[in-house]
DNA sequence: TGAGTTAGAATGGCACCACCCGTC
DNA sequence: GACGGGTGGTGCCATTCTAACTCA
């Protein structure tokens, strides 16, 4: 399976999807991530191998995705309309994270505007704990526009930015209280993916 | 004064600050934004004409910066090396934006590393609250790496989301109690800027 | 009090013992640490400005020290004979620390052998715990030798590790069970040195 | 093949290191060891003769080298920028040993700054046992700043200090169950040389 | 609009357990 | 082979601050 993982705006977790979707996906069958970011943010993240998946550039995709049955992959910020063209046609799933406020929804809401619903899916991403009613205020404007949504939320916590400095994935954070519930939020989603897929 | 906002890598405040700047600003002197950022988020922000200084596009700043005396141009996400040769030669000061993580950080180093200590200074986005660690960590990296940095945060506060819903600038926010406190953050920023450049 | 720390082998706790003696006499009287170690070991810890006594290189020394009435020196490793005499002509205390391991002890002997028993004392560092007898062995050598040496041992413990990295000495340490026992060495020894001087 | 071990910090294992690669190149072929130390350290050490190899000091060097096979050069503690480079010119290989705390590493990256690449490793020392993180984080560290570091550590344990003690190398320590260990570190180190070089 | 209240996140402190080294 | 002690990891409680709700 081929998931791409694209954006508008940066900031709001793509990198962070990205590999932790690929984290997930290798518990199901070997995973590639082409880190196609021109900061190589995942490449620098895994700095230190921490990652049970494979990571290479835009330029080995082609050589390491002989041994991979899942490819994830992380796209550059920005993508031109062409660009999102080609990026739709070379997937499986296409994968368009979002935070939920009013800069990110709007970039949102103009890169899906170029895309045929069968081919993406929105996840929501950074979203503040509960007291707070941003989350479910997204969810339900994205609903009411119709747009596939992913059921569970990726929620705003410092686990992940431990992950980053860590160099793993959030699943093998140690010190963090909320790692486990970080971690889970990616499972759900990666098993919302392999059920419909 | 010209000031040019810029970083590799997105969603660390770039347009915020941007913002926040031109509406300090104004309270000095005449002042304009011009939006180069691809989203036209500060654009897409002011949809609603809540702002005190004027905005403008790339292609109408010639126009506009004839009636202006302060310039702050938001430029667009991950800039190539030669464009932000171009970006740093035309401005007083280049203002680097970066939150207190592992991505941003090292974002943020990949890109000062091509610029004169002359013209650009940091800017701490973001930033959690007083219990987090993560700003006075941040800070004293950059210290120990003699970079320049203004000495006042940005901190991270509900009430820079609810200006970009609301289409003002945070010190125009109502129902946020913590808004004078961001729009706080910002004027000592802009204080800095007056005072030493 | 003028207090001189200097040792012919390196990585005996030189730096940490005069940092830690600093720090004490800073709760007596304001006190000034003279980091004369080639390798700036001091002034590279209190890069981040932890300490609560003032801190200065050598070429400095004479301008700091007008506002200091205790004053900690620490030597650059491997002195020469003529430079231990100025040094030991020049200060109230000269304290030797050493490790109690034969390299550490051997080069001790061969340092105490040029000075006057009325000038210095011994400081027993990076003693292992308990169960080793290590340090016993080492205090009664130094008894039957006749030699002057502090009655409370350094232990070797990792929060003083902790404390370099941090930049702070060892009483501020966050996330170290130890940290106040490390501390209370110290404190000891910065005791017998008021008790006695 | 001749070997050079020097370092900005004392303490970190420079003559230990130098007798135990002596120890084991002398498997290999006829060694030498110089002990260039001031203290004499390795010429103490050996007081009694347990060493396999030869042993002299500075000025016998060339007398004794024409024996010999390979060489291993104990240097004086924190040489000056002049001598680092004649150091350097003079071997085939600078081993440069550091144990995983801050100011260690601190004194290590101000010293292979002068150094090249292609001549000089780094040797982790003083590795606290498997609980600790220090080993780990400190090679990371070295691998992330593309140092080239030698792929076994040595590790913190008592046996060193008993070698010292008995001055013998820790092959032939008796009575401490961690001495085979201990060797069995350097022997990694050496058969790491006899390959790379 | 402003003050008090509640929920949740993040740090720090403490107690408990596991592992390993050093001695007996 | 057994015991003591240090270090790291985890779980639990206390504290602080933000964001939301409620009341005047």
């Amino acid at each position: 399976m081929i998931i791409t993982v694209a954006s508008f705006k940066g900031g709001v977790g793509k990198t962070t999807t990205a590999i932790h979707l690929a984290e997930f996906l290798q518990t199901d069958a070997p995973t590639l991530l082409v880190d196609g970011d021109l900061n190589r943010s995942a490449l620098q993240w895994s700095g230190t191998g921490g990652f049970d998946f494979q990571v290479c550039d835009e330029g080995q995709a082609v050589k390491f995705s002989r041994n991979a049955e899942h490819i994830v992959i992380d796209t550059p910020a920005r993508p031109s309309v062409e660009e999102l063209a080609t990026l739709a046609g070379g997937c499986d799933l296409l994968i368009v994270p979002t935070s939920p406020d009013a800069l990110a929804m709007g970039a949102m809401l103009q890169m899906v505007d170029y895309l045929d619903k069968q081919i993406f899916r929105v996840l929501l991403t950074i979203v503040p704990a509960k007291p707070s009613k941003r989350g479910a205020e997204a969810r339900a404007a994205l609903e009411s526009a119709d747009l596939p949504v992913f059921s569970t939320d990726i929620r705003q916590l410092d686990a992940f930015k431990k992950a980053a400095e860590q160099g793993v994935s959030v699943n093998k954070v140690t010190g963090d209280r909320m790692a486990g519930i970080a971690w889970n939020c990616y499972q759900k989603v990666g098993e919302e993916i392999l059920k419909n897929g």
